[in-house]
DNA sequence: CGAAAAATTGACATCGATGTCAATTTTTCG
DNA sequence: CGAAAAATTGACATCGATGTCAATTTTTCG
């Protein structure tokens, strides 16, 4: 190419990229006011006169302007980016939490960075402590079992950065969190297992250094002291929520002499597995022994029998913790009282009225 | 608090701030060198002596100093900030893509940031199209059956922004891809079933808007025609990759008056299916009918009896795809040749030689 | 050795927003 | 009405990096 043309060639590039780039400036001269002013529209500021207000709305939405981030970013010292940290067996579970994220990040103009934790990794918080210094996130979300992650925790206090707890069990900090009623709701199911005649009804144990863990355990147990019912510890195997933990769990519980006529897993992934031993031990579900999980993970609609469980409000606690970050964040709210969502049972194939 | 404490405070909490931020010019100063040259260091160019370099180095980590982000982004008008949009259904699938990513991302220092869309929704080429100017994001990765989406990629064509498909069907575009072997490892698996004896092999199709449906039943023909079996259209019936798909068409298939003795659904939520419908209708899976699916989803493992699948590089696909747009973004690299990568046949319980 | 060429380095400007603080305009109220 | 108070607006500096281009240092080679 001869090197006029190479030189128009580059002033159309030029004219092209230009024309994309609309600045504050840009914006500013079409409504006659100043940059400045411009940049108190966008920003919400209160001192701007209904006119002006207008004038610059018009001009914005004229030239299709929307601010660039990383001149903002650079001078307030804000990322507009949050961290959402995961350590978790059940991709169902973390996909709803990122879309419950970003339905609050898209409304707040905010990005989320994603990521996956080993929460058994003796560098865990040096790992997130580089992320943050590389990524400048503003603050963090972190999901079971990171949320009760000691030695991260205390990085997070001690260096004062913003984070918000999904479903801690430490809820003695003062950062806010959000959690699931899921006591109420392991007591509902086991209500529901004794409404149907159950009497001896066995359970799978989750994770206990999860909330849920606990909490789920702890519902059954009211459940039953409610019913007057005993709690026999021939009746509760450890589980870690596991496919495989499940397995051996439920051989254990149906190969006794009494074996339970109910099993409720504390997670679908358990429920499975213990649908699995039971056909292999040639017992049928419903009409041989009952089972029901927890949390409606997708294997729930896949088994045969479908399997009854536990409807969490997943995208809503994530929803719920990224519209509180965001606010302390940008707002500097210090402290919000603790959230509750609301569990419901589902009831499909897997339970039934005991064999007379 | 008094006034005096309170000032004496945030004097303190200013100096803490300081402190944490650590500047190009304090790199400099400790080098004894220009701003500039250290920036050069950090870029990698190449016009650096190596006592400088090393000099400035060491600099950069006694002080622990990582750029700043946005002020090297408003300079040279990058994000570094990659788009990673899906519309699938099975959530371990894009979290495999996710993860892929990721690992490309952190080494290059770039980040993501992830998008899930509508691939029928009127609006999804202008939603991107505003991501893309309110994110600024330099390169998008593109899953199926995005990769396919006409009106996006032709926006996207237009505007040359940089992006990377992964499994596309139309690939006379010069943006590069990956891919997977799917041809080839659909007719493994129906080599698998023939070995065993089977001779009348259905399958269930999945979306053939996505390459995976195409190619899965090209190779499903291929390895009959391979075997000179004739291809039965009875024992071809058509599914979209849910759960619900492969319920009906189980039962067509399995309902005839010559049912096929082996089916072959083209995922494993549809095999997972077809082993329901086997279970109603008294069939023993692998005994009665051999059942195969393709993805090796989690479920594969949680059904009974445990699922013959494909193993896909899912992964690798996504690391792949991360590292060609990283490329392609960073030095202008134009056309990369495609990738294939390949899949493994993964044997498991519910196919079984034919019964005599 | 010493001039020319090549390699290395630095001074200064700039990306596009918002913070600070002062100037201007509008409102309030005796 | 007119001074004081309040509300609105703008001028200028700045965040922290890198691009441009020129100055300096080092290397090459007759």
């Amino acid at each position: 190419m001869c090197a006029v043309l190479k030189y128009a060639y580059s002033q159309i590039l030029v004219e092209c990229s230009r024309l994309k780039k609309i600045t504050i400036y840009d914006v500013a001269k079409k409504a006659s006011v100043s940059p400045k002013t411009v940049s108190r529209v966008i920003n919400a500021e209160q001192s701007v006169s209904t006119k002006t207000k207008t004038l610059v709305e018009s001009a914005i939405a004229a030239l299709g302007y929307s601010p660039n981030t990383s001149a903002r970013s650079l001078r307030t010292k804000r990322s507009y980016i949050l961290a959402f940290l995961y350590d978790n067996l059940s991709p169902a579970y973390v996909m709803d939490l990122q879309v419950g994220i970003l339905s609050i990040c898209d409304k707040a103009e905010f990005n989320m960075v994603i990521r996956p934790c080993n929460f058994t990794s003796e560098t865990l918080a040096q790992d997130i402590a580089a992320l943050i210094k590389r990524s400048r996130v503003d603050g963090l979300i972190l999901s079971p079992p990171i949320s009760d992650h000691k030695e991260l925790i205390q990085y997070l206090e001690e260096k004062q950065i913003d984070y918000v707890r999904i479903a801690p069990i430490n809820t003695k900090l003062k950062s806010s969190y959000v959690f699931a009623n899921d006591r109420e709701a392991a007591a509902e199911m086991t209500d529901h297992l004794i409404s149907l005649g159950h009497t001896s009804i066995g359970i799978i144990l989750g994770d206990l250094s999860h909330l849920a863990g606990q909490e789920r355990l702890a519902g059954y147990k009211n459940s039953l002291k409610k019913a007057e019912l005993p709690v026999n510890s021939n009746y509760i195997e450890q589980g870690d929520f596991s496919f495989e933990s499940g397995e051996s769990a439920a051989l254990k519980l149906l190969t006794q002499k009494q074996p339970p006529t109910a099993i409720f897993a504390c997670n679908d992934y358990m429920a499975a597995a213990t649908m699995k031993i039971a056909h292999k031990l040639g017992l049928r579900v419903p009409e041989d022994v009952s089972i029901a999980g927890f949390d409606d993970a997708p294997v729930s609609k896949y088994l045969w029998p479908t399997l009854t469980t536990v409807w969490q409000p997943v995208q809503q606690l994530a929803s719920q913790s990224a519209d509180l970050l965001i606010n302390k964040i940008l707002n500097q709210e210090t402290s919000t009282a603790p959230l509750e969502l609301r569990c419901e049972l589902v009831i499909r194939e897997s339970t039934a009225a005991i064999k007379k």
